[in-house]
DNA sequence: GCCACATACCTCGATGTCAAGAGACTTGAT
DNA sequence: ATCAAGTCTCTTGACATCGAGGTATGTGGC
């Protein structure tokens, strides 16, 4: 089955025969994918009337466990948002009863940003959403291809992961 | 080699041991590899004074071949964004003397945009170190690897781009 | 103890995007 | 010919993000 990215490439070679576009074929697929994953992980998130930043400050406090709180400075880190993005976040979550801001016991500068109940509970529902809808687009492929699939991309992220960038 | 995703979903097996969260080992891997290769292609794009919104019309309009023209309609539906927001690009890269917009000949509702010269050259250089970079990023994989890694994803993102969504 | 420097969070202004809709023009039916 | 409906581009207002800078608090050398 033919894709954009073959058309894509296609057209790369006819108007500039003289490059060698095979790295897109690998990457502009990985780049359009997580495009249509974004768009379908915004429709899982509807159902569970959440946004996917929502999400994703929430889940960082769900996998942190109980008591399932975190500094703003350690959520920018797993979120990769600016500070002034995260306190406005913080602010709307707090807004919706889903968070609440504490004071750092150790330390007066601080603050600690704790899931409540009914936090911890949208989480975990849209987590549960959001596997199911994965779950559905992998159905392509057999167990085994979701492995070396798995493989592969490990070998491309690592380096980004491991040596800071 | 691990990374990111291997510490995430050994996080989730600690948290939520009954969710089968093995979907995540591919797609978060996707979503995290996208981000980060949105981030290279900034600073590949940055050594031709190219912002990557502006490569990808450019190249849009490149890749349609002699004489490097298209609707602001058939933009749209080439790089997804909204017609406000592409009307924004076209004004900005007209100012840059990188496009320049005729009136449609045969619908006189219409526009076209019309890569200059100068657009196009600056379109080709960033491709080319725009490969350079991704090739760098490959170098990880071997040349069957890349092969199958393409196979796999396409398998994934046809259905996207076949059933329209 | 004091002072310079580092840290943590927040505030503010600028920017880019989206969604909705207005305006201009074309098309097709009558 | 005329008119309603459709198409295409641009405008507008709301909003989330970023980057720079501000305020308050902690830390370590002297």
């Amino acid at each position: 089955m033919e894709d954009e990215v073959d058309r894509l490439v296609a057209a790369w070679r006819r108007e500039r025969p003289d490059l060698d576009v095979e790295p897109l074929e690998v990457l502009s697929r990985v780049s359009r994918l997580a495009r249509h994953l974004d768009r379908a992980r915004r429709l899982a998130f509807a159902e569970h009337q959440l946004e996917p930043w929502e999400f994703d400050v929430l889940t960082a406090l769900r996998r942190a466990g109980n008591p399932y709180q975190l500094s703003p400075g350690q959520l920018l880190t797993q979120t990769l948002v600016t500070s002034g993005t995260m306190t406005n976040r913080i602010d709307r979550l707090a807004k919706k009863g889903l968070v609440e801001r504490l004071p750092d016991p150790s330390d007066r500068r601080g603050v600690l940003v704790r899931l409540t109940e009914e936090g911890r509970d949208r989480a975990d529902q849209a987590l549960a959403g959001l596997l199911d809808q994965e779950r559905a687009i992998l159905g392509e492929l057999s167990s085994a291809q979701r492995g070396e699939l798995a493989g592969l991309l490990r070998q491309l992220t690592a380096p980004f992961d491991n040596i800071p960038g």
